[in-house]
This record gives C-alpha cells, sequence and structure tokens, in this order.
DNA sequence: TCATCAAATGAAAGCGCTTTCATCGCGAGA
DNA sequence: TCTCGCGATGAAAGCGCTTTCATTTGATGA
C-alpha cells in the first residue's frame, strides 16, 4: 500500500502491532468491552467472576491502557502540566523530580514547561499545557498575575507554590521564607555583626518580597536600623549574585556579612568577593537560603537555610492529586531551618 | 458566564465548553471537517479560496486542534520522549532545555522520564514513554543495552546521546570524550605534573570509558605509565567525588594533579581535599570536565574541558525532529575545548 | 406467585481528528 | 463530441477508550 507520491517514509501505524487493545481484552475474557473499561476504571460493581477472567486477560496479553484514547474519550489523560522558569536550574529540578517522582506514583506524568522569567512565555505555557488537555496544572511562582492563575484555575484543578491564593479549583502553599530570611539574618546577628548586607531577588515575585521582609524583620528586633545601601536588588542567578557584590563594593559601604536570597547568588557573590580579595568567611561573613546541593559543597560549604525543594515538589504534586481525587488537599511543609557551615564565623572584637 | 448553581465540584468537561473544534471551524468556513483537516496539515491540494476562508475561521474563532484527538486518530502526538537518568541534575537540565526549546519551535513538547540510574527504571520509563504514543524518543546515555535500544527503534524514531549506534530509524551521535579527556590530561601534563590521579566514572557507560580512554591516552604519549593505584572509579556525583578524595588518600599514592571525570564530582573531590588540608591548586592541580555553570563559580573556579550540554540538546531535538520529518539526521557538534581557569598551575620543580 | 427494583452487563454513541474511498467537475486527447 | 484522467472535495469509517442507556437477571416483599 505505497502511495507512489509520498515521500519515501512511510507513517507509522498508529498502532504498532503487537500492541494489544481493550476490546481484544473483552474478547479474550469473553465480556463487552464495556465491563473492561469499568473494571479497569472501578466505576461500577462488576461480578468477581468476570473480574477475575478480565484481570487474566490483561495479564496473559500483556495489555496496557492506552492514554491517548482514554484522554480523548474521557477527557482525562492522566497528565498534569508543570509551569517553572527555567527547567534547567538547580533549584527547579530539584522540585521537578519531586514532582515526576510523586505524580508518577499515581501512574500520572508530568508535562514541564519552561517560562523564562517572562510574562509572556509563562501565558503560552500554560496554553500549550490547555491544549494538550492536562488534568491539572501545578504552578510554581511565576509571574503570571494573580487574577489570571485565578481564571485558569476555572477551567482545571490547580496548585500555585509560593502565593497565597485560593478559589475552589484552586490551592496554594508556601514555603515560610520571611521566617527562613529572619533565621539567617539573626544568626549573622548573634555572631555580631551589625552591617549586614542584603541581596534581594527580584521583588516582582513574593518570596523574594517576603525574603527581604525576615531579614527586615531581624534587623528590626535587634534595633539595627535598615541602611537602604546595604542593600541591592538582583535575579536570583550566580551572575547576577557577583554582580551585586561589586555594585555593592563600589558604593564603598562597609559590610562584615552578606545575606544572599539564595544560593546561587551568595556562590556568585562568594566568587565576586574572591575576586576583589575579601575572604569568606575572614572578612565577610555570607548565608545562601535554599540549602541546594551547591550549598553542601561550596567553597567554603555556605551557611544557609534548608528548605527542601524536593519535599515542596512532593508536596505539590501529592495536592495535585488530591484535587484530582475530588478531595481537599493540605500541604505541610517543613519549618525553615538554619543550616550553619563554614561561611559565617564570630564577628572578632 | 458565570454559573451561579453549579455544585461545587463538578466534574469538567472532556471539552471545556468554550473550545473550538474542527468541526465548527468547517462549518463556520463552509467546507467540510476532511478539507479544514488537509489545510491543517498540508496533506492534499486545496483550493486557495477555501484555503483562506477556513484560515480565517480558525483566526476568527481561535481554533487550537486538539493534540490528544490528533494522536489518537493520526497516531501522531506531536510529542517526544526524554529519557535521562535525573532530571534535577545540572548535566542533564541543561540537555533537557537546550531539547525542550528546539522542539518547541516545531510544536512538540518533551515529554522527561527519569531513569534514576537502573536499568528497570529506564525500562519502565521507556514503557512510559511508548504507551503514552511518543512520536520518538531521545535516550541521554543509559544503561539500556544497545540491542534492547534498537530493538525500541523498530517501533520508533529514536535518537540516542553517548553511543555509537546505527539503524533505520535510529540516530546516535556523541560528544568526543576522548578528546577532550586527554586535552584535560595533557593541559596537566603540560604543566610539568607526572603524578595524575583520575577519578572514572561508573564504566558501564561509554563516555566515562571514553573519558578514561582519552586519560590513557594522554599518558601513552607523554611516556608516563599508568598507575592504577591513582585511579579510582565514581559516579559522577559530588558525593562520590569527595569519596573518591577520600580513598585516593588512604592508598597513601602521593599525586600532584587530579582528573576528576566531570565537574559534579570535581567540586566534590575539592572539597575532600580541603577537608583534609590539601589546597587547590597549590598542592594540587585539579580539572573537570563538562563547564558546568557551578564550574566557572566554583572556589577556585575550575579548569574543566567544554561541552555544551545546551548544545548537545538542541543537536539531539533537531536530529529527532528531522527524522520526524523523514529525513536523514545529522548532528554537527563543537569539538572539546579546554576552559583554564584557577584550579591548576604550573608544578614548581 | 407476581410485580418491583437493584445489580450486572452489553450495545452503541460519541470524544475530535485523520484518512481512505467515492464522487464530481472539467480540461485534454481522440 | 465523447471518454479518460486528474485535481478538489465531501462522506464516512475509524483510532481505543468511556459513558450513557437499555436490557437482562435475580432477589425481594406482598
Amino acid at each position: 500500500m505505497n502511495h507512489k507520491n509520498l515521500p519515501a517514509k512511510k507513517a507509522l501505524p498508529s498502532r504498532p502491532e503487537g500492541v494489544v487493545t481493550l476490546e481484544q481484552v473483552a474478547e479474550a475474557a469473553g465480556v463487552s468491552p464495556s465491563t473492561v473499561s469499568r473494571i479497569l476504571n472501578g466505576t461500577a460493581a462488576v461480578s468477581q467472576a468476570k473480574k477475575d477472567a478480565v484481570q487474566a486477560a490483561i495479564r496473559d496479553l500483556g495489555f496496557r491502557p492506552n492514554p491517548v484514547a482514554r484522554g480523548l474519550a474521557g477527557g482525562r489523560t492522566l497528565s498534569v502540566g508543570v509551569v517553572t522558569q527555567i527547567i534547567s536550574s538547580p533549584f527547579y529540578g530539584e522540585a521537578l523530580l519531586g514532582i515526576e517522582r510523586e505524580l508518577e506514583r499515581a501512574g500520572y506524568v508530568p508535562l514541564f514547561v519552561s517560562g523564562n522569567w517572562h510574562e509572556d512565555d509563562e501565558r503560552k505555557a500554560i496554553e500549550t499545557l490547555l491544549s494538550r488537555r492536562v488534568d491539572g496544572v501545578i504552578v510554581l511562582a511565576g509571574r503570571l498575575s494573580d487574577d489570571e492563575l485565578s481564571r485558569v484555575s476555572d477551567a482545571l484543578p490547580m496548585v500555585v507554590v509560593g502565593r497565597q491564593l485560593s478559589g475552589p479549583q484552586l490551592f496554594s502553599f508556601s514555603f515560610d521564607n520571611r521566617e527562613g530570611a529572619r533565621l539567617a539574618t539573626q544568626h549573622l546577628i548573634e555572631q555580631g555583626h551589625r552591617r549586614i548586607a542584603f541581596i534581594a531577588g527580584d521583588l516582582m515575585h513574593d518570596d523574594a518580597v517576603e525574603r527581604q521582609n525576615g531579614y527586615f524583620d531581624a534587623l528590626a528586633a535587634a534595633g539595627i536600623p535598615v541602611d537602604p545601601q546595604l542593600i541591592v536588588q538582583s535575579d536570583y542567578t550566580e551572575a547576577g549574585g557577583m554582580l551585586s557584590v561589586t555594585r555593592l563594593l563600589e558604593r564603598d559601604m562597609h559590610f562584615t556579612a552578606l545575606f544572599a536570597s539564595n544560593d546561587q547568588m551568595a556562590i556568585g557573590a562568594c566568587l565576586g568577593l574572591h575576586r576583589r580579595n575579601v575572604r569568606v568567611p575572614d572578612d565577610v561573613s555570607l548565608v545562601g537560603f535554599d540549602d541546594l546541593i551547591m550549598a553542601r559543597y561550596a567553597m567554603p560549604p555556605l551557611t544557609t537555610v534548608r528548605q527542601s525543594v524536593y519535599e515542596i515538589g512532593v508536596e505539590a504534586a501529592t495536592a495535585m492529586l488530591e484535587m484530582l481525587r475530588g478531595g481537599q488537599p493540605k500541604a505541610q511543609l517543613p519549618a525553615p531551618e538554619l543550616v550553619v557551615r563554614e561561611s559565617t564565623r564570630r564577628l572578632p572584637r
């Protein structure tokens, strides 16, 4: 059956031979397709005898339901969309791993799309997911307005990490960024530091704002006035952290400690300091945030705030599965915890 | 358009209202669904007049074809499966980003699944992809036997990165790991080092073997005998690198340089050395491999072999798209290149 | 013993799209 | 002028599954 005017490539058969269909199972088990479907989905009572027969047939034939057909017929694709900023970042990577592992246990598959820190891309990403008919969407932070996200959740169950939102099909939870940042800053204060510089993240994002607030909280509690000259805003990347140090140093402001609001910026800052012959922790104590793997292997190993990003991924997936099941999700995130390593030290007097 | 009396949670309609179908487009344009489909896919000649009418209707109605239905009917899902070891690794992360970006340009979506460095998981991952009816599979290294991969490629176009395989629907390409490793080792030799330790990766994988071969090549070229006591095998992780250093040091073998066959192990090794009060590069010169972002921000910044992992991802995706298009893929990877930073120095005599 | 009803089951109608297959014109060659 | 052949088009049959809807079958109570 070759069409002479088709290019040399033959179309793949939609169902590669050897793949078993539900209908074949039904026939083998001597029941109707409907019954097989019911057993598969547990959507109705079926006599034990048929149940056994069908199970046996499924096993014998090695039947695996076709998710595509299921998606078309049932409106469920057993897939959930995940919107990240960049899939390659060590931070998101861990979260995605958690999501993937958890979803897999329930037979769901994640569809990862990157927003590239760009509102339009993010919107397009969600569009893609919708058109792919995912059963739900998990959004990791992101730039879209709360309103816009709410609107999407009219059509789909949705879990948003890192914001406070709610709605009938919308669940969100956040790590306690503020407390974490407070802890980090407090630690520096306890080590005798008073002039503590701060590298903020992109204040478009809630979590960045919260981390900054935590920094303010700790200063306030210790009666240390905020000095805007000690604060610089950046973008959560290593390069940004490095640049921030330069800017800080150029201001000619004296500081003995530096709190970078994520590990990647802290690492970048560390290199920046090194370039200027400022030693960590001898000249400047440095604290990060997130406790990524890289923090443990940084030189010197980085004092940071532990938030299990992997865990966050797992929680997000769990919540999504619960919503999909029609239940009421809840998330229990571990409290922030300071991990003291070797990038900070007591200020000698 | 608010339904005040909807129950709190109603099952999602398989086609959320407001979503336009091809049939509606056909009606609006006054043609048959077949014609619309033909225009969409360019599978047959259609008069310009109808073409215009349909295009207009598509635009007006905001029609977006449903990939699920397409998948069922046409056997194409516009998705390609990607098998990695762990999605969270900084190495794979970059590759995935490249793949994602490139596929997106062609309207394809990647489905990432992790093999967890485990043959069974990897097999299951591929199974999942097959059952999801992806149009093709990209395998990044992996543990499955060549044979097994070949067999999968009977059913699907396949791109394998990091092996030498071929077949009618199978394309593979590799970075020149051997040359890269040779370059790295040669650099150390040129700096006057003779006792060069080596941390190998898991020799189950071709690329790890090739890197080891490159190490041998350079030694041989310089007439330096291989000392098995200077070689330790590990697993490409930071923790593994750190452990390797311990093992090396316990052997009480003297060495002035260390070549870790990937950056992550190099970083781990660096910390391990630091713990034993061995300074890099003063006491030991250290070279990594891959040039991940982390290498640039390591302390000291790591001399390493540049291979653009992102680029590899792009190439893999490009090759896949080409196969999907029925063409003959080819991959042009940049040659390995040594990036000298600050973790190596000339051996003082 | 007979009507009643719930449980179990099958038939059949889609889901939204692709792809034969058949039809319809229409210009070209006889 | 008539037939042949081809390009353009629509009708209709799936793709593999889910889900009404209707039917059958026992069991139950009067």
